[in-house]
DNA sequence: TTGGATTATTGCGTATAATGCATGAATGGA
DNA sequence: TCCATTCATGCATTATACGCAATAATCCAA
């Protein structure tokens, strides 16, 4: 009696569909038709009558529905309960993140993470592509700005505000802009998000908001890159607040549009870990959560990415590349 | 999640050892760590600590165990009694039976009973060797006699009586034997009972029981080829009564010590069905002794051997070879 | 203390089972 | 009436399960 079998009968008599269930395991429905089958000749009873569109269940499938569905629920939490007591957080943690703030402030995070955990492995996917999670094989991915309404379960990091900035020379060169609309008449850098246009977003002491399509020549996939350009006098740019900690302090770019909270496309912004709705949680997948949440709590994330590059030093053996904040503050 | 894994692990646990736990599982031990090994990964938990000899559980491994092992019960009892709602009587019903008992009593009942479940298959295995029920794949046997303490799960169908004949032409020459003793001056055709001996038993009104060897030139292992031979004036043969019915109607055997029971081995024989110590009988299985049970209540065996005969004529079609009582009397 | 019997582990090879693909029959809705 | 979709199934491929054999370790008896 495999339980494989069970679920999918179980799912069969919740959907009511061989077709609907193969969808969301993601198998053939040949699969589904087989694995019914294959109970039923176990069993030696017919569980669902059906037709080449319709499957109705027997009276002999309500019962066993019945008894085996509590069962199979108490199977799999016991599972959950024991993998829980594990005395050992083990096999391979593979998460997704987007590049920049996987350098800057996921991975830095990484060393003491594993050395908490030294038989768990890291595998780290840094990529700006939109991944999906279950159909790669994630346990987890960061994700930032606002999330979608996309059936996964978010777990909040950190706020994300974003600043305006400039360079001093560029300042200097076309004057500082004040009202908002003055964004159409500067050079702005912007991050194009797929879908979502690009817009800035401005809302004042009032709470009242504004949304300006800035003039833009230079549109860039990439928030480093979009700094540096910044940096070099090309123009306004938009970006994270940590993303610039460092110019900001340095005065390599200064901050525009300080009475203003900015953002792009929401200001419901932040850090966020996102992990597919399985009910239950892989302990490596629970213990990163719960790692990361202790970093952030009453913390900005510009000093999380501080104290994580201080913690990659103290940890750091291998060439890692790491990220421009490396020095003691 | 294979059950057969949460099995294993549970046999394990009551156990306490790899190797017994795959003697009684019929596989061998290699099998059974693969098994434990398996849920230890999925579970990312070890459940069992072990040197090469010893296994004790692990605390997580109490824990599951005490989860899981009522639901494995949980799930047998489900497929039990789902098993016993199924509209359908299907699969093959494997049964054994001896050679001769098998054709006189057991193969004329078949049709009617296959009439009954039409999509039930039927293997019968005539055989007088001894059969391994379980390591030979049946679901039940039929055996004569004084049963064995073998664990088997057993219901008895009839009480079989042994007499001893004789045919009118032997006794004409040799005379009748009137004295058990007398058994040992007669020439006797005996019926070889391995392991048992070939003593007959003679008890009389009284109670009084006497175990006597009978003079034997001829020992056969099919009790129908006695007949024969005792019908030929051989000499005197012991044998269950319904297997001289119609001959003792006709007259050409006569039965000797009517004054007595008579018995080999036992006089508690009978005709038993037999089948595994199992907890949950499969329906197919059930049916049968049902439908055995309901064709001897109230009946000896030879009244049912002989309504057999007429069910199988009723129902005989293909060129099935019937035993000898085929006419209606 | 030593040796032998037994247990658990694991690499390897083979056989079997699981799964997807493709096709077909049937059904229901447009 | 036709088309899209569903369920069933033959076939081929791939993955898995299991036994064999060898090894290391342990425990018990001599």
């Amino acid at each position: 009696m495999d339980t494989q079998n069970l679920q999918i009968f179980v799912e069969v008599m919740k959907r009511g569909s061989f077709a609907a269930v193969a969808r969301e395991l993601d198998v053939v429905p040949s699969t589904v038709s087989r694995a019914i089958t294959s109970l039923e000749e176990e069993l030696g009873v017919r569980l669902l009558q059906r037709t080449t569109r319709k499957v109705k269940p027997t009276e002999a499938g309500q019962v066993y529905y019945q008894r085996i569905e509590p069962l199979i629920e108490e199977l799999n939490q016991a599972r959950s309960i024991t993998r829980d007591l594990g005395d050992e957080v083990t096999g391979t943690l593979r998460l997704t993140t987007s590049v920049t703030f996987g350098n800057s402030v996921i991975v830095p995070l990484l060393p003491e993470f594993m050395a908490k955990y030294p038989k768990l492995d890291v595998y780290c996917d840094l990529t700006d592509a939109v991944v999906d999670i279950v159909d790669d094989g994630f346990d987890l991915a960061v994700r930032l700005g606002h999330l979608n309404d996309s059936g996964l379960i978010a777990t909040r990091l950190t706020d994300m505000r974003y600043v305006i900035t400039a360079s001093p020379s560029y300042l200097a060169q076309y004057g500082r802009p004040e009202q908002p609309e003055d964004i159409q008449h500067h050079q702005c850098l912007v991050f194009p998000h797929t879908g979502l246009g690009t817009d800035w977003l401005f809302r004042d002491n009032n709470g009242e908001i504004k949304s300006i399509t800035p003039n833009s020549r230079l549109q860039l996939t990439n928030a480093l890159a979009l700094k540096e350009c910044a940096r070099a006098g090309m123009g306004l740019v938009m970006c994270s607040e940590w993303t610039v900690t460092r110019e900001l302090y340095e005065g390599s770019l200064v901050r525009v549009f300080q009475d203003y909270d900015t953002a792009m496309a929401s200001f419901d912004s932040a850090a966020w870990l996102v992990y597919p709705s399985r009910q239950y949680l892989p302990l490596k997948v629970r213990v990163f959560i719960d790692f990361m949440k202790e970093k952030f709590v009453n913390c900005t994330l510009s000093e999380c990415l501080i104290r994580g590059q201080k913690t990659m030093q103290a940890y750091s053996q291998a060439d890692v590349e790491t990220p421009a904040l490396a020095e003691d503050h």
